[in-house]
DNA sequence: AGGCTTGCTGCAATCGTTTTCCGCCCCGGA
DNA sequence: TCCGGGGCGGAAAACGATTGCAGCAAGCCT
């Protein structure tokens, strides 16, 4: 801000030339300088509080050492431990995270993401996908170093993290079959995100395994995983004829809607009706009831995401891969046999 | 990440000198080229998708158009909101958030600051702030452009946008004690920050105002503001002798806790004991029972904060001027009359 | 004793911009 | 016709680091 030491300083404060001090303080260069050399730039350095420009750096190297990541909005809770996830295991490798909010906004999407590329960042960590986004799959297919989490993009090679969408709804159904439910709704998610999409043929390859006849009528779109949609699409779930006595929400937001129209028409759940939610996002856990739900470990898909993107980042040609994590059905208090 | 056009290449293209298209391209110097020239430099940028070189530009102006940001963890739903408001008016101003978690360790915010620095952002807005920081007052001292949010330090004049803490637990105070309480516990946060404090200070003012007799044995510290540490305070209030009517918790996460407890010892809220948090965060509306609190307008905190951030940076020698923000107490089902 | 390696250090170019300082061209006025 | 000046555009020097290359001394070998 004011006037930070520069190398130069440093070296002319050790009596070296400013060469030598830059290699005596990176570690990959120093083995090229004298021990006591060395130690006397270090001296200086430490004495100055010196610390290298990162921008004239990045500038050189061509790397910024950091990385960019597109979320829809840090407010969800959905995405502060993915975020952490990321930024711990990027941290420990010295890089810094540049997050932004694209509240499901795609032309804000592409400015942010031509503002991360502007920045210099070495990769870019996208929880906001669509299943056609071209965008991604083009700057993908020119280099930019990409790894989807939560989300991915239809026959795209694009390196992804992702919970099990599959097996976590299976699990939610099977387990309300099990209760005796047969009625059972599903308030599915956006079906341009590959999330809403896998998640409601889970539900109705679920159903078909079971033998449960599927009943169209029971299934509600949302345009967002949002409470408002939620909200929106229960109460005309709920107007519509055949009332179910089970909704499974495509996600803990959608749950909260849900919830939301119960208490608006004094359904208690889960005497009258049963739901399970998706994500088993921070605090779902204290709601009343406390939601059953599918968990998904979002700190370690951030995690595993930043460890892939790093990967990558050392060696550029190696195949892309896509991982899956286990999800687990976590039984709270919102489900209970159809009475 | 892979090749990212240059200014020189743009120049080439429109048949001008790098110099010229630098001018072209940039608003405040573009009244020294022809007008058509400008147009063909831009032309030539919009072909290419030239984005200039971050990096680059900030080594030459010493400005990297970037803030940082510290919190104690993102993954408490207080920070988000706070964070977003920065976010949003520091985009729309053109500067990128860098934001860091100091997990309340005071060594790793050190680190952390000093990486910041070492990115040249342009300020830093801190959350983390203990009542004597010698790294932030030092900092400030030497030109660092700060400016802190919801906590103070003491004796410094950093610029500072807090919610009214005082105010907030007057009004709660106040209000149990209208309710007919007496034996009103506080559950106060770490007394090394200003919030915690502050909010201990109010209380005891507050019952001293109104009369009310103050006992020792009433208030209890806790080393964060955390749910466990509020869980172990109310354990040991609870504990102790002379049982209370009503806890007025020094914040949210706190208050968490001391359900926790209620729940472990079947008290039941507010039937046995009342209870008001501070902060209203999100989703605190949803517990059992809904929790009442005093709102704190983060989001505008934040706003406000960054706005403030940006005045410096545009006009270094301002006056340093601290915000206090209204909080209002909003009532809900975890306060009633004592039994 | 001369040549060669080895070990260390310095020189200078470079990354992609911005910015100061000039120079050129053209036009109008005297 | 000449001069002055405005309007444009170019040359070049930064910003602070990294890095290939060269230099130089000391030590070893033959």
């Amino acid at each position: 801000m004011t006037n930070s030491p520069t190398l130069k300083e440093v070296a002319q404060r050790a009596g070296v030339h400013v060469t030598t001090a830059s290699r005596a303080l990176n570690p990959a260069t120093s083995s090229l300088v004298n021990p006591a050399t060395m130690r006397r730039v270090q001296a200086a350095a430490r004495e100055l509080r010196y610390q290298p420009n990162a921008m004239a750096r990045g500038l050189k190297t061509a790397r910024s050492m950091s990385v960019g990541v597109l979320i829809p909005d840090l407010t969800n809770p959905l995405f502060p431990p993915i975020v952490r996830g990321i930024e711990d295991v990027l941290a420990s490798a010295g890089y810094t995270t540049l997050i932004a909010n694209t509240d499901n906004d795609g032309e804000r999407q592409t400015t942010l993401f031509d503002t991360l590329r502007a920045r210099q960042v070495d990769g870019i960590i996208v929880a906001t996908a669509h299943r056609e986004d071209r965008i991604f799959t083009d700057a993908y297919a020119e280099g930019t170093k990409l790894v989807l989490v939560n989300r991915r993009i239809d026959q795209s090679d694009i390196p992804a993290v992702t919970g099990d969408d599959h097996d976590g709804i299976a699990m939610a159904v099977r387990h309300l079959i099990d209760l005796g439910h047969t009625k059972i709704a599903h308030i599915a998610g956006p079906q341009n995100t590959t999330t809403g999409r896998a998640r409601l043929r889970a539900y109705r390859q679920s159903l078909e395994d079971a033998g449960v006849p599927a009943e169209p009528s029971l299934v509600m779109m949302t345009n967002g995983f949002t409470e408002v949609e939620g909200a929106r699409a229960t109460r005309t779930l709920l107007d519509a004829g055949r009332r179910p006595t089970a909704i499974v929400a495509a996600n803990d937001m959608i749950a909260l809607g849900c919830l939301d129209v119960f208490s608006e028409r004094r359904l208690s759940c889960p005497q009258d009706i049963s739901l399970v939610g998706f994500n088993d996002m921070p605090f779902i856990d204290r709601l009343t009831p406390p939601l059953s739900t599918v968990r998904v470990p979002h700190y370690q898909i951030g995690a595993e995401a930043a460890r892939m993107l790093l990967d990558r980042l050392g060696n550029p040609d190696l195949p892309a891969k896509s991982i899956t994590l286990p999800a687990t059905l976590v039984l709270r208090e919102s489900t209970a046999p159809p009475s």
